[in-house]
DNA sequence: TGTTAATATAAGTATATACACATATTAGAT
DNA sequence: ATCTAATATGTGTATATACTTATATTAACA
């Protein structure tokens, strides 16, 4: 049986793991800011998510999908999946490495075309943040939230 | 036709969107923690998104999902569905309210239990954390964090 | 009081995400 | 050269997420 005072507890504890969870507010600030983000790209007809995959693309011409995974910090299924989107698109191909396990990844002259009109929308939501923030606090965040990804990796 | 010298300016937005993206890094480190605490947590069955909801709900009692929607930064539906899953798991009540459009939320006994498990499995979590980056910039981070939420909500 | 406007939610659809398992390919050892 | 172990990826399944649209209920007004 859970009386009154148990519910009580939970209750204080509630307003506890709200305010400190770690995980909750990430996640929480995730979903707030993707919208922002999303917003902004709209008229380039892609979301937060898949401008992060492209840019890592452009950064890293000519990777296997599996050793994009690590530095995104996200499975490889996930990664799989979200480029098959992009390539639907016809903005990212994906084509069989010289070994032959590897699937590798490139953008399209149209995915190009699509990020150079995609970042300085991008551009605008950062500067609007930094404006909010402060530049420093920014800077302080951002670090923070690679050293919580770093601890977390065994 | 996108020359070299294109690729070769997108390299450098790669390592730039990687480094300063709020949203990526935001996004980023929302998944690598949510493995953690997940992993915390699995003795208990639940993920850590249902275990912020079962607090939550622990916190507003007979609150209708419209309601709990706003403090949680989700959209109604996503709320719906993820209470759902509670309720098939046995573990959150979903009854019409008095206005019969509203569903009301409340935990069972059965799901009062559990978080009474869970808690000191988040807590373990939490500490671990607070070690390893130190308490002052686990709570700016969670301030800025929140802050961030407050920023993007118009 | 009957009609319309506002509100609360669910359902349909698409993306994002991870884990466990299956499959294909390469590398290694004998 | 063959069998086995290691590696890279895809698939099945479940959850998380939001937007749009449909439905039900209440409120508001004439």
């Amino acid at each position: 049986m859970h009386d009154e005072t148990t519910r009580e507890d939970l209750k204080k504890m509630s307003r506890i793991t709200g305010k400190t969870c770690v995980c909750f507010n990430l996640r929480k600030a995730s979903r707030l800011l993707s919208l922002v983000y999303d917003q902004a790209l709209k008229p380039t007809g892609i979301k937060a998510t898949q401008f992060s995959l492209m840019m890592a693309v452009a950064g890293n011409r000519g990777i296997p999908i599996g050793k994009l995974a690590r530095p995104l910090g996200m499975d490889r299924s996930t990664l799989s999946r979200n480029a098959k989107i992009l390539e639907n698109k016809g903005l990212l191909e994906i084509e069989e490495g010289e070994d032959r396990r590897e699937q590798i990844f490139n953008l399209t002259e149209e995915g190009i075309s699509l990020l150079q009109e995609a970042i300085p929308m991008w551009e605008g939501v950062q500067l609007e943040l930094a404006e909010k923030m402060g530049n420093e606090r920014l800077t302080v965040l951002l670090n923070d939230l690679q050293d919580l990804g770093r601890e977390t990796k065994l």
